[in-house]
DNA sequence: CAGAGCACCTGTGGGC
DNA sequence: TGCCCACAGGTGCTCT
């Protein structure tokens, strides 16, 4: 689901619905829905604390409360929203959980497949030791092209499973990986290693380009993604790549097609992006 | 270590 | 129309 872009548009546009709140409650609807911590702790941990701010985190929320962390994942279908009332019972089967606020509204964590988790973390230490898994933010200064040439160098994967890992790089997902890897003319099953420098530097560009023109466009929206309960993404008709199979490619006309790389629907242009050797 | 397969869930759309 | 299967923006596990 929500990838880079969508989670960055869902916290920037919770931001000014939640700082200078305080959550005054907490409701569980979906047993699952708290990861790895119980019910009674996380009450107790969040009750009464002001939100200080919303961020993000390659593909997760952050509430940054005065003292602690929520970290919500959206996963494939995740929806996070201020919404005036809960919903009575019959009406709220897709609701995970909700968090009441002090000035009455509520923050609704809707999720159809529920695949979706709230976390929580302590204390700065703890977020910071969590966060130290992910790879390099892509929109921030620590991802340059000498870090993709070098860091691509370095492994013996096909490249679109590796884009795809949190571990190498945060925020990517497959949507913004088939549309990066169309740009720079690279077969999603290059060996990583194997992709000539040049070719890296436009993967970089490309990379950023994507995701800055999604975000600035409030993400892709599909059926079941739309930020905030409502609004759709505007990228959804910017798309050069991602679900134009049986259409002509955008640069050569050749027919686009979809096939399957590390379990994933994958869209490629068989003349642009040349199957490795 | 890299990659395949499957699990977690529910809904939708295509093919027959 | 209705049924069945494949598939969906993500990730984490096991097995080879």
């Amino acid at each position: 689901m929500p990838e880079l872009p969508e989670v960055e548009t869902v916290a920037r546009s919770l931001r000014p619905h939640l700082i200078d709140r305080k959550i005054h409650a907490f409701e569980r609807y979906w047993p699952k829905a708290l990861h790895d911590v119980s019910l009674p702790a996380f009450r107790k941990a969040v009750t009464n604390q002001r939100i200080v701010d919303v961020r993000r985190r390659a593909k997760f929320v952050i509430v940054v409360l005065e003292r602690g962390f929520v970290l919500v994942h959206l996963r494939m279908t995740g929806k996070l929203y201020p919404l005036p009332e809960i919903p009575p019972k019959r009406e709220r089967n897709l609701i995970s959980c909700a968090f009441v606020l002090s000035d009455g509204s509520n923050l609704i964590f809707e999720d159809q497949r529920r695949f979706g988790r709230v976390y929580w973390f302590a204390n700065q230490e703890e977020l910071e030791l969590w966060s130290q898994r992910f790879g390099p933010e892509p929109l921030e200064a620590e991802f340059t092209p000498h870090w993709l040439t070098h860091s691509l160098a370095g492994s013996k994967r096909q490249v679109k499973p590796l884009l795809l890992d949190q571990e190498f790089i945060a925020g990517l997902g497959n949507i913004y990986v088939d549309e990066s890897l169309w740009l720079a003319k690279i077969h999603p099953l290059t060996p990583a290693a194997q992709i000539p420098k040049a070719k890296v530097k436009r993967l970089h560009g490309a990379i950023q380009e994507v995701l800055e023109k999604s975000i600035r466009m409030n993400g892709t929206s599909f059926m079941n993604f739309k930020f905030l309960g409502g609004y759709e993404g505007g990228y959804t008709d910017e798309l050069l790549v991602f679900g134009r199979q049986g259409q002509p490619c955008l640069r050569c006309k050749r027919e686009i097609v979809k096939l399957k790389v590390a379990q994933r629907g994958t869209h490629i242009c068989e003349r642009c992006q040349a199957a490795p050797a």
